[in-house]
DNA sequence: CATAAATTTGCATAGCTATGCAAGCAATCT
DNA sequence: AGATTGCTTGCATAGCTATGCAAATTTATG
């Protein structure tokens, strides 16, 4: 009733038409039952008048409101975030969805976020970096809401869940240093609530463990910043590392700067290091860093595809997915021999190949 | 109609609450007329069944959908747009808008974005590294849909436009470059069509054509990529420049990464380099980049406030600011006598000061 | 206590589209 | 021709909330 200009609608374009309005809505509903002839009359008149199908009115009364909430964090943080939301903003936006998004900080309660987009009645949510209260997963299941987590693991079995598989990734990274004939071992870790950072940590930790070694931990806060300072603090230890793991490739670029720049220190000759994702960045001359490489693509496609089937009731039931990551060899962490730059080694299928990353 | 469980409504709860559905209403409307008993009521009949109001239903009856939509372009490839897109999407949330998010590429055409956000009735555009035809321009115009470009300047003076001062940023650039004694100079551009590239180079050359230099022309594609082939290309030219501006930060290090790694070039010895934009890597201790920085907060603050203004009919014309930039001097441009790295030049209050950056 | 003023309440309707149903129509078959 | 089938069409209503208006109630005033 507010004071917006009156934008045309289906009664008048039916008036114009000749029409009844049902006409008008059937002519823009593909696949509905309407005549050649009375559909080419229904589209000229709207296209007189500027008619557009409110999509709101459409959404009341199909109870579709064809939206997607998107949850993201650390969009600024890691470059890695940027790259699944352009994946996943494109991929929804193909498939037919809009995309109502919510930026958070990682720390930010979602229990207040989820209430804004349960209001709009979104078609089903999508968390990335970001985790679920249970209590929301509950209200979630209640209103049959769909919820998929993109690199978390689940809290709830309402929600489905799809990662890369940190506990292999933190395992390989542990394997290649210890290849190399490394013997001091560092994690930088993300946060200690964060489950890809705990997950990594684990593998990495237990595979040097069956081998008789145990990392040092250090806080890197998931930022540039942080790892920074991590690897500063790491290399005023007594027995300071010569391979240092970090939970993912920002951090990674941190500590390598760190290194360099602050304690000059020589990468690899010095000290081996490995990050995890593969952004971009990861190779550019300046880093050529040697990183655990998460399989965004087809992570993103497995994750569309659950949310929009559960939305579609074509899958009843949420789902836990664990997507391999592949190790991908530059020049950063030394090589063990018989290994050289360039190679990306797949656990998964057991296939190794020099794509000259 | 389809088959999605039923949620509550403001009916249901009226009838628990023993009141009428305007009642419900109000409890749910700030400044509504209501007695705080009735509230109460309603809102604890509310908590019982579950019920939250549907913003679908409210959006259709009050003509104010409460969303605001966003089309950004280049997520992935410039960090600069992640961090705007951070900034927007934080600044409308507070201040009760949801956002309805397109992520375009460069090249996409908006004419079939646009229309998928006013079906859904967004109160307002806002347009990132994207441009408007002039067709869109009116139709957003005749159904009263306020639009504001950040960071492209207005094609249309039905838009709002926020920029930051391009022109200057480009003659700041040649300024400091002539005052170190350089005489070879070149630009990598971003692209042919785009307003920010264009300006940056047009202050650029105009201030070295007024003291009898002219600029190479080099294009980078706005990408890392294109830039370090671009400046590949560049060395190999019988006279190569030894002082390079580049239309943003992202391909000014794409620019160093080549001449450093590629062309065996000493930043700043050899050649120096500035960008623009000073996104967060521009300080890494590895690019220590000289940069033409963007008042990124500001210029959000007046884009947001412009537009949640003419939405509100606070303010009926659009507007077109020019936000000035500083000088981020830091140690990838040779400096100039009575100049140290770490200091901030800002033409605008002609004030100077090191900020430790 | 009576009256005026202010607040609260419910009624009825607008806002726009989709869709089940029955009726209308044309085409096909026997 | 008459019966059958398959499309098209319009009618009427659902979906949910906000709000102008008039009625009802409470509070203030003299």
């Amino acid at each position: 009733m507010a004071g917006r200009k009156a934008n045309a609608n289906s009664t008048q374009v039916a008036k114009l038409a000749g029409v009844s309005q049902s006409a008008v809505s059937r002519a823009f509903t593909p696949g509905a039952s309407i005549a050649e002839s009375t559909r080419r009359k229904v589209l000229q008149a709207a296209r007189k008048l500027g008619y557009q199908p409110n999509a709101i009115a459409r959404s009341l009364s199909t109870k579709r409101s064809k939206m997607i909430g998107i949850v993201i964090a650390n969009v600024t943080t890691n470059p890695f975030y940027p790259e699944v939301l352009d994946a996943l903003s494109r991929q929804f936006q193909q498939r037919g969805q809009r995309v109502m998004l919510f930026v958070v900080t990682r720390d930010q309660n979602l229990d207040d976020i989820l209430p804004q987009l349960l209001e709009y009645r979104v078609d089903g949510i999508l968390l990335t970096a970001a985790t679920l209260s249970s209590a929301m997963a509950h209200e979630c299941a209640r209103l049959d809401v769909p919820v998929t987590l993109f690199n978390r693991s689940v809290p709830d079995a309402h929600a489905s869940s799809f990662c890369c598989d940190n506990i292999e990734g933190g395992r390989m990274a542990a394997r290649l240093f210890m290849k190399s004939g490394h013997h001091q071992f560092a994690f930088v870790a993300g946060s200690h609530d964060t489950s890809t950072s705990l997950e990594r940590e684990r593998g990495f930790r237990e595979e040097l463990n069956q081998h008789g070694f145990e990392p040092l931990i250090e806080m890197g806060k998931f930022s540039y910043q942080g790892a920074f300072e991590a690897a500063r603090r790491l290399m005023k230890l007594p027995k300071s590392p010569n391979a240092v793991f970090c939970a993912n490739d920002i951090m990674a670029i941190g500590v390598l700067d760190a290194l360099r720049h602050a304690e000059q220190k020589k990468v690899p000759e010095d000290v081996s290091v490995i990050g995890f994702d593969d952004i971009p960045m990861a190779a550019w001359p300046s880093y050529n860093l040697t990183t655990i490489r998460q399989p965004i693509e087809r992570m993103i496609d497995s994750a569309v595809n659950d949310l929009l089937d559960r939305i579609n009731q074509d899958t009843m039931y949420p789902k836990q997915e664990l997507v391999p990551g592949d190790l991908v060899v530059r020049s950063s962490a030394k090589l063990p021999s018989g290994l050289s730059s360039g190679w990306v080694i797949s656990t998964s299928e057991n296939r190794s190949e020099n794509r000259n990353i």
